[in-house]
DNA sequence: ATAATTTTTTAGATAAGGCTAAAATTTTTT
DNA sequence: AAAAAATTTTAGCCTTATCTAAAAAATTAT
């Protein structure tokens, strides 16, 4: 059994390495979790010695295959509870971040199996994210940032890179939402920033935002 | 903001409180908590200077108007998070506690108000106690005990005294649930054995069966 | 009313998880 | 290849919530 933080040291070690791959740094780890490297270098002591990640001095860490399998349960879990608040308690993709973040704590095999039942076995998340199985398997979907796409080509948003408050609340706002056709205006070179057709509109964003949207 | 700790003092005191009224012993937080005495007394300092309780030395601890409030919404949590979990994912009455424990700690004012609503409003949870609302306030229905009721009377189970599953699971076997007819044949003075007539079956409960069920 | 018992509090210790500051190691620069 | 910089680890301390053992107070019994 695994302690509240633990299993936030888990995750975050789990989507630094999808990012990454393998040998994640301390240093990473602490950004991530917004604390310090040294408490960083404790955990992650007391994670090696639970056979859930590699740990050898000064060269990072590799989650182990029953640290991935712990990881991608709790990223299991924090999925199923946002399809949850948002499909049947009203709430929008904005709002769920932080509530996941504790519910996916509970320890019960049988809340999560019957959640899943209730949802009807959902694949992806509010964000558009996979939502893994219980072996911690999901289908990958292909899909590319919207600032690669080329002048006049069209996309359809499939997900985001940032599941912050504010920035789907800036995609409310324009209307941007999972499913929505995108097309490329233009692109301006001296600061990547984008003019794209959005709901009939158009408008114009920076490179960042770009860069936090995925099309297919 | 309050601990999980915290949070689950609040909770026994005003459980005790709505048995034995005010002043609730450091002895019988302890027993409740399954804490020792010392622990208890180093808490409830903590309490009173957070404004939750009136503590003096020596004499046990009330809980405030703001102290009743919170403890109140973290009853009604539990309970409102224990009708999800029976009427829309399969759980027995048995199963519920311990997930409830859980889930009644988790933070977030929108998430409550949701599942009341998602729920229809229940006023009571699956073993017959009342949900608060939000002030704190539950309708309160007359009930007495089983072992009470006299010999050759009738009364209809609207409650439990005793959530553990062992007991709920004693009841299942037994075909006891809420709403059953229960009529008493007879009553054993030696030991205040009842024989009673429940689902057109005879059968004999010890006093201590009687002593945790609630009829009206 | 004093002695015995029970309850409660205090004092000091422990474990988890975090911090700062300093030391050790690795990486980058010159 | 040495010096500088960055990263990582260690050492020691803090907080929260516990505990045990001993002291203090309240209650009960004689």
């Amino acid at each position: 059994m695994f302690s509240l933080s633990e299993e936030n040291y888990l995750k975050s070690i789990y989507h630094l390495e999808a990012i990454h791959g393998k040998g994640i740094s301390t240093n990473s780890i602490a950004k991530k979790l917004e604390t310090k490297a040294s408490s960083v270098t404790d955990m992650i002591k007391k994670l090696a010695e639970k056979k859930v990640l590699v740990y050898k001095k000064y060269q990072g860490v590799s989650l182990t295959v029953l640290g991935r399998k712990e990881a991608a349960n709790i990223v299991r879990k924090h999925r199923l509870w946002e399809v949850f608040l948002v499909d049947k308690l009203n709430f929008s993709w904005d709002e769920v971040h932080d509530v996941a973040e504790q519910l996916e704590h509970i320890k019960s095999p049988k809340l999560i199996d019957e959640l899943d039942v209730f949802l009807g076995f959902p694949k992806m998340d509010p964000h558009g994210d996979p939502i893994p199985d219980k072996e911690g398997n999901f289908q990958k979907i292909e899909k590319r940032l919207l600032s690669t796409l080329e002048e006049n080509k069209t996309g359809i948003c499939v997900g985001v890179n940032d599941s912050s408050s504010d920035f789907l609340k800036y995609l409310d706002k324009n209307n941007i939402s999972l499913g929505k056709k995108i097309k490329v205006l233009s692109k301006e070179s001296f600061d990547g920033s984008l003019t794209i057709l959005i709901h009939s509109k158009e408008i114009t964003i920076s490179k960042k935002i770009s860069n936090n949207i995925y099309i297919q």
